[in-house]
RNA sequence: GGAGAGGUGACCGAGCUGGUUGAAGGUGCGCGCCUGCUAAGCGUGUGUGGGGUUUAUACUUCACCGAGGGUUCGAAUCCCUCCCUCUCCGCCA
């Protein structure tokens, strides 16, 4: 959410971050809202204040066994008149709340503007492709061979867009999770945390998947609960409500989740095997920080999650998303994209975002500064990483021409040093 | 699912026979004083959000005692609904 101080005092710079993150949204109603609120509640302080005035006369004449029935008589009249205001202003508040839960956030200055995708900036990549010698299968073919995934039957139980690991498969997904969960906690210094995945409404709206994309999630319609489509939500709303103190920041979360995306729309498109998903495994970091570090912290979640990459060993690339393709809430983000060398394509498999104060504002999470005084933190997360298409990239990369896979270096532990799965 | 207890400020904890109580008291924390260290003591301050006046400091006002309704001239206090926590019983992975 957008402070309405900031939105008042800068009208064209909105419109025009509006625009540029494609979104449309009717700031003149804010506006009017807004002024329409203040001008209500005016009228409502100054006849409360009179009405308490008043009434605080009542004790004093009772005291004195004066006769109160005149007074309260007058006063019955401002009981009357405070209601129908009161009745006004929750109702234009109201809407003002969820117009203002529209208004995407700022993109920073340094994000690339542009309508999509194809204007995203392409800023570094790692690692070199490997050459086969081989024609090198792709990811559903090995999995296919090996046994790795059953999807018929998940299809069968669930839907199509659900995938089941098996044997190998299954211990690969849980070597990976495992990995990544330990590497964070160890050289990064993160705090594991595992928290629910269904979730309430305030929840949802806190981190700025509502109302927006209410369309794109699971929704338990007889508790109005919601099935996460990232931890995010659950981890960032950990300090909804609460004030932070100094001491307390910044603050580093690792966890572990299934996430859940109902995929909307994109029917058809990469939904063929792993690549899209309803469901899926994800670690995910999420920080709470001071305004003044954000984006220095952002540059570590980034390095955080190609760190995972690295150990890996396989190669990737980092792009700047442009404005048109950032989310609803962040203010700037990175893109990690694995180099899948037999299906031949970058899959994204990290988003690095800072929200900065948007998500804060938002679910109300604050901080006590040097001064004393309460501020919003900024919140930042990235994937480290999504392991469906970790997934691919690990078994295109690794594969051998006898048809099996090599065990990463850093996975072999999960495996009791084997080198092949 | 049933029965009971409860949800008050950073924390503990009064108030809950409705009326100067945004909230006693304590702890913690801030500032000042005193004590040649430490401990203790004294004074004083210390919630959040919105509005108005103001360059700022500041002043002023409204709202908030789990959430939302209701009763009333007036509600932390009474009534209703919901949520949450705890105890006991039942049921079930």
């Amino acid at each position: 959410m957008l402070d309405i101080k900031f939105i008042r005092d800068n009208v064209d710079l909105v419109e025009d971050a509006i625009k540029n993150k494609n979104e449309t949204v009717n700031l003149d109603l804010v506006l009017t809202l807004d002024k329409e609120k203040r001008k209500i509640q005016f009228e409502y302080d100054t006849l409360r204040s009179e009405q308490n005035k008043i009434s605080q006369q009542i004790p004093k004449l009772k005291k004195k066994n004066k006769d109160v029935s005149k007074v309260i008589d007058n006063l019955k009249n401002y009981s009357s008149k405070v209601k129908i205001l009161a009745s006004k202003l929750a109702e234009v508040e109201e809407q003002l709340e969820k117009e203002l839960l529209k208004i995407p956030n700022l993109p920073n200055s340094d994000v690339p503007i542009g309508q999509n995708e194809s204007d995203n900036k392409f800023l570094r990549d790692w690692g070199d492709k490997r050459k086969f010698g081989f024609q090198p299968k792709k990811h559903l073919k090995i999995c296919k061979e090996q046994k790795l995934l059953d999807i018929k039957r998940a299809a069968k139980i669930s839907g199509s867009g659900f995938v089941g690991f098996q044997h190998k498969g299954a211990k690969l997904a849980r070597a990976l999770i495992n990995f990544m969960l330990d590497y964070h906690i160890e050289k990064h210094n993160y705090k594991e945390i595992s928290l629910p995945v269904i979730v309430n409404r305030k929840t949802m709206t806190g981190t700025g998947q509502l109302p927006k994309l209410a369309d794109d999630m699971y929704h338990i319609e007889k508790d109005d609960l919601f099935l996460v489509p990232t931890s995010e939500v659950s981890v960032t709303n950990l300090y909804s409500g609460e004030i932070l103190g100094l001491e307390d920041l910044p603050q580093k979360f690792i966890s572990n989740s299934l996430c859940f995306r109902r995929e909307a729309g994109s029917h058809g498109k990469e939904t063929k095997g792993l690549q899209r998903v309803h469901q899926f495994s994800k670690v995910e970091m999420v920080k709470f920080v001071t305004p003044d570090t954000s984006y220095e912290v952002l540059d570590d979640l980034l390095n955080d999650a190609e760190d995972i990459l690295q150990a890996l060993e396989l190669p990737y690339r980092i792009i700047s998303l442009a404005t048109g393709d950032l989310s609803f809430a962040s203010a700037k983000t990175y893109d990690l994209e694995v180099w899948a060398p037999a299906t031949e394509r970058y899959l994204e498999v990290s988003s690095v975002s800072n929200f900065e104060d948007f998500q804060a504002r938002r679910a109300s999470i604050r901080y006590r500064d040097v001064n004393g005084n309460v501020q919003f933190v900024h919140t930042l997360n990235g994937s480290g990483l999504a392991i469906p298409r970790t997934f691919i990239a690990i078994l295109e990369t690794y594969q051998n021409e006898d048809g099996t896979i090599t065990i990463p270096k850093v996975l072999r532990p999960y495996f009791n040093n084997e080198k092949i799965l």
